[in-house]
DNA sequence: CTATTCGTCAACCAATCGGTTGACGAATGT
DNA sequence: ACATTCGTCAACCGATTGGTTGACGAATAG
């Protein structure tokens, strides 16, 4: 049984490299096979295939076999879990903003 | 000049970690002192401020030196521009959504 | 059958991470 | 003046990360 935390730790673990950031995005719309992913990149394949490992267990894409190839495409779900998480937190943000200038002053008038 | 990759690898990473997203949530509301926030971990305060270190450098909290002691309270705008990518994305993954049902059905009956 | 293309596995590497302990400087309390 | 409290700095540690290369098995093409 996996817990909440350790899906959020692997979703924004997965979010905070720009390579498989970019990768969402060039999944974005259309699926896409391992090789056709890789070659704008200058970087092995088999770095690729790493990060999009990291994304699938982040629950973030799902991969599909296509007898030789490999077919990768974006998967509900997880970026809402992610979603969920910060939309949950910026209403404290909000709620903390509204004293802070308050609070500000309280301190840079002593 | 620091990227908005640089910026976002920061905020995802600094999220991705249970102790400093509880950071986080402790903070919600009411700004607190360092050694208020080490106090429930089971972990050195130092721990706990090098998690508050990667939270400030992530824009993602401040500090403000009061005297001998520190407080911490959480900063706008870091949390905001996670939000606006993960928004930003499941747009994608939404319409992506509407045409997966055909894309595995074409791929199933082969 | 053979050659090629696809992607992963395994081993390795330097760099970073998440934690520790110990020493320290700066403010505060007595 | 002295002791205490606050938090950081520095060094260290094992584990993880992000990349490499090379070998391999499975599917496809000639």
């Amino acid at each position: 049984m996996i817990s909440e935390d350790e899906r959020l730790d692997a979703i924004f673990h997965a979010l905070s490299n720009r390579t498989r950031r970019q990768l969402l995005a060039d999944l974005s719309g259309r699926p896409a096979r391992v090789n056709e992913l890789a070659r704008p990149y200058d970087m092995s394949v088999n770095a690729i295939s790493k990060h999009l490992f990291v994304l699938e267990k982040a629950g973030l894409i799902e991969r599909r076999q296509e007898g030789n190839s490999q077919t990768c495409l974006l998967a509900p779900g997880a970026l809402a879990d992610a979603d969920a998480w910060i939309s949950h937190y910026r209403q404290y943000w909000t709620s903390q903003l509204q004293g802070l200038a308050q609070f500000v002053e309280s301190r840079e008038d002593r």
